[in-house]
DNA sequence: TGCTGAATATAGCCTTGGCTTTATTTCGGT
DNA sequence: ACCGAAATAAAGCCAAGGCTATATTCAGCA
């Protein structure tokens, strides 16, 4: 049964950028995924190894040390061989603001009646397409309900 | 400045299997944004053409042919040479399941406070990210508020 | 101290989703 | 009716991010 509806599109080129920048999202995510497990492993082990990092992406360990390198290439992270991997001053920044804006994500979901478990799977993914301006809006959220 | 905090890592296995269901969240969005803007197209002009299509993604012609060629294998749309692109039973129905999420992750961005703009543009990325039992909660919300 | 098992790294392959370049087909205007 | 421009398709390239299989290095323990 197709409903029918009123459908209107963007102008044009709003829309190309919009799905361009969507795109780029996704690339940077898995970057964000990486240095913020690598902080979590870091802040909790003192060490984060490719061994761990990769059974908690979910992924065999030669597709986590490609990563490490890519991450390594973009000047996030730094890592000698058989040792495990560090943060750059840059990748620590990157890690903080992705855990904050992790937080807030989830919270902003509970918030609004999320069960825990989808906040935080879902955030997983929603956290990388989030703006800076809507994560303001969304902080200013949560202090409303404070 | 680098800000103590407490972490807290889930379980090696949730953990995982959330990440992994966001990497099968990113193969499908770009399906799901084809066959959204397809049936936007067809439903404005009568017709969805390549060369429209791939404008409106910002993404070259043959980026586009290559994609709706997948679209066809995965039995979503049916296209015959130089004719437009059309969509099956189940290419529609994915479509409006689409266009209402869209709809529903826009208004509750909005109702958060988030600006016009900023909305349309994120969600583009976050609606794919978005599970069930979220899109629930999201419809109940917005109950609330009317 | 040496050896074995675990961790790490390397190599090579696949698919996806971009791109450009080139060839073909369609269609509108004279 | 035709011809040239625009749309489409086809071919071939690249990088990213998966994988398996194969070295290599490390580290703990007998």
């Amino acid at each position: 049964m197709t409903m029918k509806q009123s459908v209107s599109l963007p102008a044009e080129p709003t829309q190309a950028r919009r799905f361009g920048k969507t795109r780029t999202a996704q690339s940077t995510a898995l970057l964000e995924d990486y240095v913020e497990l690598i902080a979590d492993l870091l802040a909790i082990n003192g060490e984060a190894r490719p061994v761990d990092i990769a059974r908690r992406l979910g992924v065999s360990h030669p597709t986590a040390v490609k990563s490490i390198n890519r991450l390594k290439r973009e000047g996030l992270a730094t890592a000698r061989p058989y040792r495990g991997v560090f943060l750059t001053e840059a990748g620590q920044a990157l890690a903080d603001k992705v855990r904050s804006r992790h937080r807030i994500v989830v919270d902003v979901l509970t918030v609004i009646g999320v069960p825990r478990d989808a906040a935080e799977a879902d955030a997983e993914g929603i956290e990388h397409h989030v703006s800076e301006a809507t994560l303001r809006a969304f902080s200013r959220f949560l202090k409303l309900g404070s």
